[in-house]
DNA sequence: CAAGAATCCTGTCAGC
DNA sequence: TGCTGACAGGATTCTT
């Protein structure tokens, strides 16, 4: 998916296009990703003028004069698609339009339908199932080495799981995990628990500055992600690790003789990339 | 309770 | 060119 960069980009273009604005009509199509849509999600978006937004780990929260908030996920392979209204029709794989009252189409485009659409009450946003467990966000001061040593001590799982667990840190995915345990010199193999302490007070600087980076850049352009405004993000440049099996992992390292190169290998089924040489 | 596997779904790409 | 299998940013649900 999206991981928090490319969340919090999304966030800021719609944010730029609709706040202030009144969803003068909404388009539900399939009305099934993840889990159906809310009943009447339609009539109860329609008319409704939005007030703000947040972003919550990957979650984005559009904020709605009625109450409600519209809560959104973009699964692996969602996209938001920003569009002057005369655009035409909806894109392939468009499950939700908002057409606004000055003439734009905003539509959330999900191709493998793993996203989710729900409505919460704006006054208890965070008590909702997908968000009540989730772990501290990562860019706030409370996440700090003394809380994330708190969240790993005595977890027997290795690093890399235990940062995609969301109720560690919210917001990391597969690409932003491996490049802090690269920038870190973490191995990703390494036990969560031995990370507890010291190593925590190398981890959180790195992770805060890794999606800070990315966010600067627009966050990351994957296969099936663009910007809300058609722009591509161009961080994957950045990468040091991610995807970049069997090259070695740039200046900072020396090289050959006796260096392997970027290893890739599975955990839990995902694939996570690092430098044996200097990720420990 | 914790950890790992299976699962949802579509599209793309490498290899034959 | 067409087919097949591996793989892709996630996170819940099911098994162990």
């Amino acid at each position: 998916m999206p991981e928090l960069p490319e969340v919090e980009t999304v966030m800021r273009g719609l944010r730029a296009r609709l706040e202030g604005r009144v969803l003068a009509r909404v388009r539900v199509g399939r009305p099934d990703l993840r889990w159906p849509f809310p009943a009447g999600l339609g009539q109860r978006l329609t008319g409704a003028r939005v007030t703000g937004f947040r972003r919550r780990a990957k979650y984005i929260l559009m904020r709605l004069d009625r109450g409600e908030s519209l809560l959104l996920h973009l699964g692996m392979s969602g996209r938001m698609l920003i569009a002057p209204e005369q655009a035409g029709d909806p894109a392939l794989h468009e499950h939700l339009s908002l057409h606004t009252d000055d003439g734009w189409r905003v539509g959330f485009v999900d191709p493998r339908r793993f996203g989710s659409v729900d409505l919460v009450p704006t006054e208890a946003e965070d008590a909702h199932k997908l968000l009540a467990g989730l772990g501290p966000e990562p860019l706030e001061a409370a996440f700090d080495a003394v809380a994330l040593s708190a969240a790993l001590r005595g977890r027997n799982t290795p690093i890399k799981a235990a940062l995609l667990d969301q109720r560690t840190v919210a917001g990391l995915g597969n690409i932003y995990v491996c490049e802090a345990l690269f920038r870190a010199r973490l191995s990703p193999q390494r036990g969560a628990d031995s990370v507890a302490g010291a190593r925590a007070g190398r981890l959180v600087p790195a992770i805060k500055a890794v999606l800070t980076d990315a966010i600067a850049a627009g966050g990351s352009s994957l296969r099936d992600y663009v910007q809300p405004d058609g722009e591509l993000g161009y961080f994957q440049h950045a990468w040091q690790v991610y995807g970049r099996a069997g090259e070695t992992c740039g200046a900072a390292c020396p090289g050959p003789p006796g260096c392997v190169g970027i290893r890739r290998i599975v955990q839990s089924g995902r694939s996570s990339f690092y430098c044996p040489r200097r990720q420990r």
